[in-house]
DNA sequence: AACGTCCTCAACCGCTGTAGA
DNA sequence: ATCTACAGCGGTTGAGGACGT
């Protein structure tokens, strides 16, 4: 048996609450006191429910309230907690003086998940998701500058991702081998899509028929990079046919699902892990592990570079990632 | 300038837990 | 044990502002 909506009986006023409807509640609560919202709203003369009135108490009124942009600290406590609570508003939100559950609610679903989605990471279970990757941009990241095309990074961490972007990677890698001239051609027509299309090809295409036919007669193609080992150790093999040089540089995919290409610190040969994956580019204008660095930045972008950061050093425990090794 | 689309967030809805009759 | 009222919570909505064309 449902219980009649609080605000059904007649005369009683919602939406928006005018300067005056706060001033009468303030004055109210200033002199009595919160508490019995029921008789409230007729003693302090506001023609709203006792429900209506507490809210806007508790989630506007309140002279305790903290207002304005979060900071990243909060948003890191937010994302940590979130891990461990899941949608528990109000747990996190006493965690968080001055701020309200609806509030931090609010922006967890407006910035905070949409972030998260746009790197890579499942919002609910806080775990990397490759198939949550944007490929498009990947593939725009790539038309920027096709010379520096290398997916090995997408091939190091190729038990992390799902089979359309494996065979992506794949495919790419072996044509600049054999005919860089054919990938750039066919980026190029892929750039001339629109997003719209080059989603859906992406999802639904197999990108190694896409990009060219395959020649038959070649032996050492890797048609399916998904049966080939690859330990989780420092030492991840690395296919022969990937030739010398390309070890010369290191593809690293930032949570936003761009490829960054660096040079590996003094010529070693560097580490095709799972770390490397996370991996925030050497280029980031933003330091690593040094969250105070980023407080009085306010940009989306730095903001995603943060959070790349923090998954990338700062991964906790409870973030149960070992399904994905 | 006008229009359409997207984004934000205050406010509401509806459910659950609990206390009291 | 059952019912009722209330507080609290998470999910959802929609008005209004921002932004793009």
């Amino acid at each position: 048996m449902g219980r009649a909506p609080c605000c059904d009986k007649n005369g009683l006023k919602k939406g928006p609450w005018t300067p005056e409807e706060d001033l009468k509640l303030i004055n109210y609560i200033q002199t009595h006191g919160p508490g019995n919202w029921r008789t409230l709203p007729k003693n302090a003369g506001l023609q709203r429910c006792g429900k209506s009135c507490r809210l806007r108490w508790t989630n506007y009124l309140r002279p305790d309230i903290k207002r304005g942009r979060f900071s990243f600290e909060e948003e890191e406590t937010i994302i940590q907690l979130h891990s461990l609570l899941g949608n528990k508003w109000s747990v996190i939100a006493a965690r968080l003086p001055g701020r309200t559950d609806n509030e931090i609610k609010n922006y967890w679903n407006t910035h905070i998940r949409k972030r998260l989605l746009r790197m890579g990471i499942d919002p609910v279970t806080h775990a990397p998701r490759f198939d949550l990757l944007d490929i498009s941009s990947i593939l725009r990241s790539a038309l920027i500058n096709p010379s520096l095309l290398n997916l090995q990074g997408l091939l190091g961490a190729q038990e992390l991702m799902n089979p359309e972007l494996l065979k992506l990677a794949n495919t790419l890698l072996w044509l600049k081998n054999e005919n860089p001239d054919l990938v750039s051609q066919n980026l190029q027509q892929i750039q001339a899509m629109n997003p719209q299309m080059q989603s859906q090809v992406a999802q639904q295409m197999q990108f190694s028929e896409f990009l060219t036919p395959i020649p038959n007669n070649v032996e050492n193609f890797p048609g399916d990079f998904t049966n080939m080992s690859c330990s989780n150790s420092q030492e991840n093999s690395i296919p022969s046919y990937l030739g010398e040089n390309l070890m010369a540089q290191t593809c690293q995919v930032d949570f936003m699902g761009n490829p960054t290409f660096v040079e590996p610190l003094n010529n070693a040969k560097q580490s095709l892990s799972y770390d490397s994956v996370l991996s925030t580019s050497l280029s980031s204008p933003t330091p690593l592990n040094s969250s105070s660095t980023y407080v009085n930045s306010s940009t989306e972008e730095e903001k995603d570079s943060y959070c790349s950061d923090l998954f990338k050093f700062q991964i906790p425990e409870y973030l149960d990632i070992s399904d994905f090794l």
